[in-house]
DNA sequence: GGTACACAGCTGGTATATCAGAACTAGGAT
DNA sequence: ATCCTAGTTCTGATATACCAGCTGTGTACC
């Protein structure tokens, strides 16, 4: 067996990652593979219910409205379907997931856990450079006129700002767990976004929650996301 | 737009799921797809160290191992990818992850959160037929003589173990995320085992947590689970 | 009206061509 | 003589085309 490159090159890190992690905010992003592309673009369509729970997913069709070939549109299926986001049934077709009331009841479970723990690891661990980048996000979405917003835009800047805060708590492995529930949980939040009353309200708590972090109030930085997370299992619950 | 087959037909799943939770010991599964049994077969390869972290992972040469063309190879790498067990350099190849003290650290965070609430949850939901099975489990275990296993043989069951009690808890997601990282902390566990004193010790805590489960004592199976991951920690942080 | 057979569509798998980046080598300049 | 740069070559990644097997459906015949 011949090695013909050194073993381990910490150059070049790998796009997938960066996919993975980057947020829904910058699709453009050219530098990504157009297998990365497929995801992005398919998964923002999956979460903000442009493909509603149930729709078959048509690869040649969707490679098509990319413009790119199938083989990416292949892997993107496939990296959802780890997402949960599609289901794929061998030789029929695959499929945007169903929603019932026990997947919110199954990733609240793990989101109760986990989100507390990132925030208040956020709290203690972010650097200055972090904690100003939160301040910032807290201002701009203090000044938002919610009811102005439409429901893509607004999902987008809730994902933004979980993204920071699970960037900031330092941990990756906790990062890629919490970003795969966090869109879950997105998704169903879409689902009912129309019926919801208090979609204000939990634009206001990751207000606070920003400023808990930034302030490195770990022990208040933890109750609040345990409360936002709760409060969006509730406030679900309340309109099915 | 033609949709030419019904919409959703639960009749039969795809085999990815089934590929993910399955257990170690049987591999050979034969229903499984050329992906599916590839991503097994080089996951087993990468927990139990037959590829150590850093080497070097060529598509072409593992898919002439297994008798299989590249594409589902590259499949199952980039499933391994999503595990984080591999990690791909485009252009350079995919490799082995690396292991650091840090990791271990980020995925004890985890797994300190999720595992005892697992356990409790098992305890609580576990039906009849999951707490025979659980007490079986714990049979065979108690009547291993530990120092005559072999490493893999050791590691197989240890991930049994874990997988049945994640079963029993009845939540999807929950199972997802902690066979993930089970597969992370074992890999770690393979690296130190020649060197860790204490083996036959961490197979007794399967027993006594197996038991609480299948007895239905959530608050014991909570502190157990907890003390099985911080004593998995702690273990290896004394061996370092 | 029911059953069986044929056809069509889709997934899964493979092979192939193209593209891009990295390393190695050679040549020139200092 | 050594170092830097440019070009060539090689390898891995990506995309597309092709093939085979299976499933579901529709139609025709009994």
């Amino acid at each position: 067996m011949s090695i013909p490159l050194k073993r381990q090159d910490p150059r070049t890190p790998s796009s997938y990652h960066l996919a993975v992690t980057v947020t829904a905010l910058d699709l453009d992003s050219s530098a990504a593979s157009l297998a990365d592309k497929a995801y992005l673009a398919i998964r923002d369509q999956l979460i903000m219910l442009d493909i509603r729970p149930g729709d078959p997913i048509d690869d040649d069709e969707r490679a098509k409205a990319l413009g790119v070939g199938r083989t990416p549109v292949r892997e993107a299926l496939k990296r959802l379907e780890g997402d949960r986001l599609v289901v794929s049934y061998p030789r029929r077709g695959t499929f945007a997931t169903g929603m019932d009331i026990s997947d919110l009841a199954h990733i609240s479970e793990i989101r109760v856990q986990l989100e507390p723990l990132a925030a208040r690891r956020a709290a203690e661990r972010a650097v200055r450079a972090a904690q100003v980048e939160l301040e910032e996000l807290a201002a701009r979405i203090q000044e938002f006129d919610v009811s102005r917003l439409d429901r893509t835009e607004l999902m987008r800047w809730d994902l933004a700002v979980h993204r920071a805060i699970y960037r900031a708590a330092g941990n990756p492995h906790l990062e890629d767990v919490l970003i795969r529930y966090d869109n879950l949980a997105t998704r169903i939040f879409c689902l009912f976004l129309d019926r919801l009353p208090t979609v204000d309200e939990h634009v206001g708590e990751h207000v606070e929650l920003l400023r808990a972090i930034a302030a490195g109030d770990a022990d208040r930085a933890d109750d609040l996301a345990r409360e936002h997370v709760l409060g969006f299992d509730r406030a679900i619950r309340a309109v099915i």
